[in-house]
DNA sequence: AGGATAAGTGGAGTCACTCTAATTATCAAG
DNA sequence: CTTGATAATTAGAGTGACTCCACTTATCCT
């Protein structure tokens, strides 16, 4: 047993596991953008990175992991939970963006890549819309801490999903536009459409 | 060149590729059900249905699409298309569900059980998130058509997955409570969730 | 009965992924 | 700085989905 606890990445060991983690990530992702994500076999980017196929498989349980795993994920969950609670969720999702705005505008290339590749591929498209259940529970409970509600109810439920893949749609439509406008600009879009009057009037159309 | 056009699954030919086509499902199903769908191969299908693991891959491009393949989707679509475009969309959604309850109630046991396996299979589960997606383009269009708008707006296609999503939840409680209830009042429920007030309440919290 | 056409099949191969057992690197402590 | 524990790396064998292809067999039309 340890004397001291080391602090997190400070030993050796974990110093090389986050550099290996990381060049596995980055030589992926090269790969998957030069001959295309099928094209690409485990193989290739072990021996891009130089290590063993099987080494690989330590760090990501399958080949889509290594596109899907978002490290600012955490990131924005806190920044929401930071949010006062007695906040529009609208307006925290607008905040929470904002807030993101530089770290967007300064990764914008790199982000915009991994996205497209994700948009494209079928198997990984598939696999994000996993990534948004795992949403819809975390805006469930927002939800449900807005009003008080249980996030377990059917209508959290609903709205959450719906929430989230007003966001998604959001999402791609700024991957589409190339990053060109503000990403919180359009989850606004996206929010305006879904609530109020526009979704009815899409609903009833001219009746009104 | 044949002289006369054979009707649909009239010749021999036919009637056994559909009768090869149900075996395939049913056989799958049941083992699916049996012993759980990673833990059953191809190999285990084919032997049943008595043919080769050859001869399945002609009939279903993938194990998932022996589950997901549904025979009524087409038919889902016509009831839709066949509503007077005026009709406001959740009326639509509320009008065709009430034409399926008959056939709801008379398949419920196998509905079910499909529905089951794929909610509770990861695999099948994000492969159904790309049926999804066809849901979106075809409801963006549906809505579309009853404003006159076009299809490719980013509002539509916000508005269509969201609505999606919604009736998806829709479906899932449907399983959860074992079809007890119609699925047009849940759908019903869904669609009034994220339409009008309560979804602003949602959003807005105490503030109103 | 005939050849055209489609369906079924066997076999070889690829690739993602799993499991296991052995090897090597790092670490904490004396 | 050596040692025993622990964690990381690895090779290798295996599984199962899926592809490709050449070949046979069944159905069809005339």
């Amino acid at each position: 047993m340890p004397k001291t606890i080391t602090p997190f990445g400070q030993s050796l060991r974990e110093r090389k596991k986050l550099k290996t983690r990381e060049a596995i990530q980055r030589e992926a992702t090269r790969l998957f953008q030069k001959q295309g994500y099928e094209a690409t076999t485990i193989e290739q980017i072990a021996a891009a990175v130089e290590i063993s196929p099987s080494t690989f498989f330590n760090y990501f349980p399958s080949k889509e992991d290594v596109v899907l795993y978002d490290a600012y994920d955490p990131m924005v969950a806190t920044l929401f939970e930071s949010r006062p609670s007695d906040e529009p969720l609208s307006v925290s999702v607008h905040n929470v963006l904002e807030m993101l705005t530089d770290t967007l505008e300064r990764d914008r290339e790199i982000i915009l890549a991994r996205s497209k590749l994700i948009l494209e591929t079928p198997d990984l498209r598939a696999r994000l819309w996993s990534e948004i259940e795992r949403a819809q529970v975390f805006f469930g409970a927002m939800l449900a801490q807005r009003t008080g509600g249980d996030a377990n109810d059917f209508e959290f439920r609903v709205v959450a999903i719906a929430l989230v893949a007003a966001m998604m749609e959001a999402a791609s439509e700024w991957v589409r536009l190339e990053g060109r406008v503000k990403m919180g600009d359009l989850m606004k879009r996206a929010l305006d459409s879904i609530s109020a009057d526009s979704m009815l009037d899409a609903f009833s159309s001219r009746r009104k």
